[in-house]
DNA sequence: GCGTATATATCGCACATCGATATATCGACG
DNA sequence: CGTCGATATATCGATGTGCGATATATACGC
């Protein structure tokens, strides 16, 4: 039988985060940690977000652009955009059914 | 200023995972792994699970019921669906938001 | 009685998170 | 002109999680 919910994939939290961010526009490391906890409310270390900037790039989500000054900035790749993607409409579905078994009326 | 992304929180993905299976009704572990593994097509393997389930309960997210015959099950407690509402809620603005930056126009 | 499905438990490795720390540069302000 | 806070990246170490493997026991069909 088919899934009823799509799978949501092999990232974590910072990840998608940091994938997101970089879905508005090619952003360098700091940029990300900021835009990120803009967006949450919550920090984003540097440690978190250079050891997933690496492994991202490591698996050909994003690319490093020529660095401008100090700053190092990445963008999202084809593939990279392709799974991020495929994630969200995962994660959305995925909140849905949730949402809807907890009898949770959305708008 | 505000977050423009509520928080979608502090559990990964299998504990999410067996929180939204349990939103359904009680189930005692081998239940939500068939049901996680049904809904998703992932096999959720025991040490995952159990692992899960005992930090779950430790935090007051699930209680356990008294056992019948073999079966210990759990379901969720109040505190637990409150949070986990809260958390999908975040999820779901949160694919929303991904979506819309890529582009992609949900139906 | 033999294999398969049901059911739970535990160990150990690998990997991710995340706070702390380090380092360097730039701009503003006194 | 000196120092302080913001910008920017890098790395280390503790701890937590994920997850496959293994173990064990019972129930059911054949």
């Amino acid at each position: 039988m088919e899934p009823t919910i799509p799978e949501f994939g092999r990232f974590a939290e910072p990840s998608l985060l940091i994938l997101v961010s970089l879905s508005d526009g090619p952003k360098h490391g700091y940029a990300i940690m900021t835009d990120v906890e803009q967006a949450t409310g919550r920090p984003l270390g540097p440690g978190t977000l250079y050891a997933a900037l690496a492994r991202l790039e490591e698996r050909g989500m994003i690319e490093a652009l020529t660095p401008v000054d100090r700053r190092r900035p990445y963008r999202l790749t084809a593939v990279g955009a392709a799974n991020l993607t495929e994630q969200l409409h995962g994660l959305s579905a995925f909140a849905r059914h949730g949402l809807k078994q907890l009898g949770v009326t959305e708008p």
